[in-house]
RNA sequence: GCAGGGGUGGCAGAGCGGCCAAAUGCACCGGGCUGUAAACCCGGCGGGCGUCACGCCCUUCGGAGGUUCGAAUCCUUCCCCCUGCACCA
């Protein structure tokens, strides 16, 4: 696709956005080698299998794996099947509990069908590193700890932490960089990416692959995409994330709530706008001659449009438009039947208990009282409100919350 | 094994006999403002009830007992976690 670049044009383009790499020189030498051999390289990234959503942080490295897809290479996608039992200690995880073949199974296709969003299947290798760890036999567990030193290992600046702490670090998480830095050597990995939290445990697969006589790996890591409350890194289990099969007006609306100021990062890592033109963009905005808002709802539509389609993306602007700038309804909501006859008078705050949209009748209280309950456009401020059942109306709690009530008489005539 | 430190709301983390449904921060929710589900500001954040801007009740601080008018706070016991020193003489 680009094989007509030059090896340096190459090079810059595979090191745009990347935090870390180690080292330049091989990875030039590796690439000039592939041309003359013809032998495409190996291209590694690790997966855990136990969360296969994929959201946008997950894409960054992706969108760099599919570069060197358009060069020509191979991308293995490894599927940690067996590292998945251990957890990467990376963060505070808990011990995982090991799942099933059969989930693992089913895991691999989602993530199959997530990750050739981005990835073209022609020029992948989906890998599970149980085929060799799991049959490794304990005298070769041994051997292969052996080439590493508890030294080594604690190098490792959250282990050290925890040292220091006096956290807890179990023996286990130890053979997890050993354990990662053993697929390399099975896959003969050539190039491995990952987030910068990774950089330590890929730098022990250069190690590992030089005791077994191989080549050290490149390694290349890019940035953690921060999640959209704009402070940690993006994850599922922060609650602030942005998956990649969320329905697009979803997706339209978690990148609207992202903060102006993440939204450069967000256009940084997440698109191919080139970097003097997002330095223009952000002056114009900075000086106030073209509103942010509409430099976001850019950046949403275009990543809806990618992971969705141009005509999805312009339907959730339209809906996000309609609902969130001109407080209007939204073109479809969810519809609960009442089991109630027009005409009975309920409490509102039993209603909207009833209906789901509250969780208790305290909270639902609390709701009304700070003025976040309308019922057809309007709001009903006292918190011991009663309503009159019409044949259709809708609730709203909220900015986001709508419901269409319909009541008895009209949901089944025959039934009165 | 010995010594020590712990287990409190979604998370982090105060409180150590009554003023504790439990500080504070984060997350979350509602409102205001706006240019957006941005920022910022304000409010809320266990549940039920009432003649409802004030009050009542119930269930919470690892489990179970106990002391006390009263316990997240004291005692007993059990469970769990962590650190250090050992164990291998």
């Amino acid at each position: 696709m680009r094989t007509d670049m030059s090896i340096e044009e190459q090079l810059a383009h595979l090191k745009r956005g990347v935090v870390d790499l180690i080292r330049e020189e091989d990875l030039r030498r590796k690439l000039e080698r592939s041309r003359a051999t013809g032998r495409p390289l190996r291209v590694k990234l690790g997966a855990d299998p136990t969360a296969p959503d994929l959201h946008l942080g997950h894409t960054v490295v992706l969108r760099k794996l599919r570069q060197f897809q358009q060069l020509g290479h191979t991308v293995i996608f490894l599927i940690g099947d067996f590292t998945g039992m251990i957890g990467d200690p990376t963060g505070r995880s808990v011990t995982r509990p090991p799942l099933s073949r059969q989930e693992i199974e089913a895991n691999a296709e989602t993530y199959k069908r997530q990750v050739f969003k981005i990835l073209d299947p022609e020029r992948t290798v989906i890998e599970f590193n149980s085929r060799w760890l799991g049959t490794l036999r304990s005298e070769e567990w041994i051997r292969l700890t052996a080439k590493v030193t508890v030294a080594q290992i604690l190098e490792r600046e959250d282990f050290q932490k925890r040292l220091r702490e006096g956290s807890p670090i179990s023996l286990h998480e130890l053979l997890y960089p050993v354990a990662q830095a053993y697929d390399s050597v099975m896959l003969q990995a050539d190039v491995e990416l990952g987030g910068t939290d990774q950089k330590f445990n890929l730098l022990v697969g250069r190690d590992l692959q030089r005791e077994f006589g191989q080549e050290p790996q490149v390694v290349m890591t890019v940035p953690l995409l921060v999640g959209t409350d704009g402070v940690q890194k993006m994850s599922k289990s922060y609650g602030n994330s942005i998956g990649i099969t969320e329905p697009p007006e979803e997706m339209y609306g978690k990148i609207m709530s992202i903060s102006d100021e993440v939204m450069w990062t967000y256009y940084e890592l997440l698109t191919d706008v080139p970097a003097e033109e997002l330095a223009r963009w952000r002056a114009a905005a900075e000086a106030g001659r073209v509103n942010p808002r509409d430099v976001k709802a850019h950046l949403a539509r275009r990543l809806v449009a990618e992971f969705h389609s141009e005509e999805a993306a312009r339907r959730a602007e339209e809906e996000f438009t309609r609902i969130f700038r001109e407080r209007g309804l939204p073109s479809e909501m969810p519809i609960f039947h009442l089991p109630a006859s027009v005409g009975e008078r309920l409490e509102l705050a039993r209603l909207l208990v009833q209906s789901g949209l509250a969780p208790s009748v305290r909270e639902a209280r609390r709701l009304i009282e700070q003025g976040g309950v309308h019922v057809d456009g309007e709001r009903i401020a006292d918190p011991r409100a009663h309503i009159v059942v019409r044949p259709e109306f809708v609730l709203q709690v909220g900015k986001r919350r709508f419901l269409r009530i319909r009541s008895r008489e009209t949901t089944d005539p025959m039934s009165a």
